[in-house]
DNA sequence: GTTCTGACA
DNA sequence: TGTCAGCA
């Protein structure tokens, strides 16, 4: 449901060409292409710009926020789901696993004079 | 006029 | 990320 071309997207979403066109690299965004090669954006597309905006703002990068995505994709596909369900593991062992393997890796770029940051991620 | 890719600082 | 080049 391809809808409007990069420009009016950037004034929603108020990012920049370079920056929707960076997260479409890092398949955060998947939008159709015209017959002249341009990007068209779906409702869909521009709601998940939306939401990379707001942890963008909040200083999380590409990393923590492809973690994030698939975490909440993963309490939205009912297969995977049900494949947690039967390893036994809560939403709660989740988070605990992922904020262990992201603040050893050092993958978030909070700021370290706002280090509460994080928790409100997995909180 | 608008968007695209590639590339450099 | 910003920005510039050279196309379409």
């Amino acid at each position: 449901m391809p809808l409007f071309p990069i420009g009016p997207v950037m004034q929603l979403t108020e990012l920049t060409a370079r920056q929707i066109r960076y997260y479409e690299e890092h398949q955060l965004i998947s939008p159709a292409r015209t017959d002249g090669n341009r990007r068209m954006f779906s409702l869909n597309d521009i709601d998940k710009l939306l939401e990379v905006k707001d942890l963008i703002d909040q200083g999380v990068n590409m990393a923590g926020i492809k973690h994030l995505f698939a975490l909440k994709n993963q309490e939205a596909n009912p297969i995977l789901k049900a494949e947690k369900t039967e390893r036994e593991l809560s939403n709660d062992d989740v988070r605990r696993l992922l904020r262990k393997e992201i603040v050893q890796a050092g993958r978030f770029n909070l700021p370290t004079s706002n280090p509460g940051n994080m928790n409100r991620f997995f909180h």
